[in-house]
RNA sequence: GUCCCCAUCGUCUAGAGGCCUAGGACAUCGCCCUUUCACGGCGACAACACGAGUUCGAAUCUCGUUGGGGACGCCA
């Protein structure tokens, strides 16, 4: 039988860090076994349900390099059959209807939670006469879940897990405006789509228990289920919005690659011995659920930093580029062409793209000449002499020439290269002085030498 | 409150009874390389929550304690 995994958002909001990561395991769950990867948008909450939460989630996936197979299902679409299949319920016994108004459920939850009860559903409606009735009120479709006895599941990676009957209550499976909940929904889509696999957070946990009740009152079969522990803040709890819980696309605005995502992810409650460098096509080879952990993470930006500076370090530089101009916008050919050459020099330095485009100013700003100190006026007199009758203007030739005149003028290559690093970019943190000169060329590097020495006369 | 889950360096983790004087990575701090900054190399710091068992032997098994987390909606 063929995998069948699934990631099912709710589109109330952008692809957070958690769901990214929920979808990767199960992405990566299905590639690795052939099988196959759905997506279902879980939009059965209309008031909350938006387009452009839709958009956020298929566009996060997307850069993260996920992709899906088969048309995305869109849970509200399914709602008649979903209905349809709450009625069949009532119909076999499975579920019946209760007419209990908001405000008695919520006498009843405060009853149960003042002796010591988890607040639950007393079951008022479970085998009353539906004679009795209250004129006027649109019922509820609530499944008579087993009352005695336990409800057992054998969990991927939380292992056995039991819970008594007693401690769950009747679910509404329908509601009264005769919409589907969550709870059927799901049961019944996986079903229907045939998935085989369910990876989701372990706050799904005890939700599965009654969703195991579903199963058994439709008489199917059901899907293996894994639950992973919750990715937590600094703080150790959930992940949430005043965590600073973003969106996948946030961290695209942080200069993130999404390989140094998915790789960081993949390390969050996952592990293949002592690697921590995992390629994509690495990670679907090893891919298991037997290597996932079983306790709770939290997100280490620091790490995912270096990640990221080790994949921009591996990154083809035209691509860098790529992803450069769409943080800086477009920029001459020439200036283009310099960022290209100095591409090797400037991504050894940087562990984001913002980083990137910070240090790339070098390249791309304006000119202006800075101030330079009177003692370093002949040492940078003397290298313009020097490079001007340099022909071979190739790094090592040039090393070769710079580091002759230093030591003919018995300095330090320092003291040289210091005056030099500054009238040429203005700055004293930049990529190798020779790798500088090659990038701008001769013309312009004399060029930059003679200015800053004008400009001191001038003065 | 009730139920469920979890527990190894600051963080992510390796570890499935002896290979553990507990390994790796990030972070931090040294040193080396060196034209600055990075990269790279070397090294240091640093953990089995606690208490009982079981066993010749426990980070690994059992129980308890503590701590943390999650779930208890006509949300998903």
């Amino acid at each position: 039988m063929v995998m069948v995994t699934r990631f099912a958002p709710s589109p109330t909001g952008f692809l957070h860090i958690g769901g990214a990561r929920t979808a990767l395991f199960n992405w990566l769950l299905a590639r690795h076994q052939g099988g196959k990867f759905l997506l279902r948008l879980e939009d059965t909450d209309r008031a909350r349900s938006t387009p452009e939460a839709v958009e956020a989630i298929f566009n996060g996936l997307r850069w993260l390099g996920i992709d899906w197979d088969e048309e995305p299902v869109f849970q509200f679409s399914r709602a008649s059959r979903h209905a349809e299949l709450a009625q069949q319920l009532v119909e076999s016994g499975n579920a019946y209807y209760c007419y209990c108004s908001p405000e008695e459920l919520e006498t009843m939850r405060e009853e149960a939670k003042s002796h010591g009860a988890s607040p639950k559903y007393n079951g008022m409606w479970r085998d009353r006469d539906p004679q009795d009735a209250p004129a006027g009120v649109n019922p509820v479709i609530r499944l008579k879940a087993p009352q005695e006895g336990k409800t057992t599941l054998t969990d991927i990676v939380q292992g056995t897990v039991t819970v008594n009957n007693a401690q769950l209550d009747d679910m509404v499976l329908l509601r009264s405006d005769g919409t589907p909940t969550y709870m059927l929904s799901v049961v019944v889509d996986d079903h229907e789509m045939g998935i085989t696999h369910v990876i989701r957070g372990d706050d799904h946990l005890t939700n599965t228990f009654r969703q195991i009740q579903i199963y058994h009152a439709f008489g199917w079969n059901m899907p293996e289920f894994g639950h992973i522990p919750l990715i937590h803040g600094p703080d150790g709890t959930k992940l949430s919005k005043r965590h600073g819980a973003l969106g996948i696309e946030s961290y695209k605005d942080m200069g993130f690659l999404p390989e140094a995502i998915c790789n960081c992810l993949l390390r969050l409650g996952w592990s293949h011995g002592d690697d921590e460098i995992i390629s994509i096509p690495q990670a679907i080879e090893w891919f298991s659920t037997e290597n996932l952990g079983k306790s709770a993470s939290r997100l280490d930006f620091s790490k995912m930093e270096n990640l990221n500076g080790y994949y921009m370090r591996e990154a083809a530089n035209e691509r860098l580029l790529q992803c450069l101009l769409e943080i800086i916008g477009e920029v001459s050919d020439e200036k283009k062409l310099r960022l290209l050459r100095g591409m090797n020099g400037l991504k050894q330095r940087s562990k984001t793209l913002l980083e990137l485009r910070d240090i790339s100013t070098i390249y791309t700003d304006n000119f202006t000449a800075p101030n330079i100190e009177k003692s370093s006026l002949e040492v940078i007199g003397q290298t313009l002499k020097k490079l001007e009758i340099t022909e071979n203007w190739t790094e090592k030739s040039l090393e070769i020439s710079l580091r002759g005149l230093a030591a003919e003028l018995g300095i330090s290559f320092g003291k040289m290269a210091q005056p030099l690093r500054s009238v040429l970019t203005g700055k004293k943190i930049t990529p190798s002085i020779f790798e500088m000169l090659c990038v701008f060329g001769k013309d312009e590097s004399i060029h930059r030498l003679k200015i800053a020495l004008n400009r001191d006369v001038c003065q």
